[in-house]
DNA sequence: CCGTATCCAGTGAGATACTG
DNA sequence: CAGTATCTCACTGGATACGG
């Protein structure tokens, strides 16, 4: 994926491409409160394969969304948090997901997960 | 696509899920303030074709989001219209332009349309 | 522990032509 | 005018196995 220089009609579409991805918005909301490791969030999200999880990750590294901090021990370790502009997305998170779940209740589909 | 029964992490994939979509927020856009009728959105999106156009026209009409009204006549007419659910995601449309409009303005992209 | 490489199936979307 | 039909290809994402 690449989250530049795609050409988009309107600055929506930009948004929509940053946080459109299988897993990208369940990755977002796990470090909204709290740094993880990559084996937490594969825990915290199991249906995500390796691949999938790390180029999820990757995306949202590019995109300046999510800082990724290698500590160099043994056994190594790596910490993904939000950055500034990651957090900035959290209100819109936020709207999705109530507007999500009044769409959902309105089919009687039960709302999954959303921590809270 | 489908709108309904696709199974979701969360409510903000569902969410994604009814917007996420080559023109759709470039359609509801358009009928934020008006009426259309198919040749005059084809007009207003000249890069969709009509079986993209159509298609997508479809996807909104069954998730609720959009009222399609066939008056029979000669030559015969179609006006595609926000239903209140489709108005229900305005708010967040145009949070989703301002934070699009922030990120492609961090990377020197001038940003294009969006009405207003 | 933290990923990458390879292979493969399903879907999204463009080009083009045609119909009630 | 308002679409549908067909054909094609690129991209997303899953399964599995392997590497630093």
């Amino acid at each position: 994926m690449n989250c530049k220089q795609t050409q988009f009609n309107c600055p929506v579409e930009a948004a929509l491409s940053l946080i459109s991805g299988k897993y990208k918005p369940l990755i977002l909301w796990h470090l909204i409160d709290q740094s993880l490791h990559y084996m937490e969030l594969q825990r915290l999200i199991p249906k995500a394969t390796p691949k999938m999880l790390s180029g999820q990750l990757h995306d949202l590294e590019n995109c300046g969304m999510v800082h990724r901090e290698v500590i160099p021990e043994k056994p190594p370790k790596t910490i993904y948090s939000l950055t500034e502009f990651g957090r900035s997305v959290i209100p819109i998170l936020d709207a999705l997901c109530q507007w999500g779940k009044g769409y959902l209740d309105g089919l009687d589909v039960q709302s999954p997960c959303c921590k809270g």
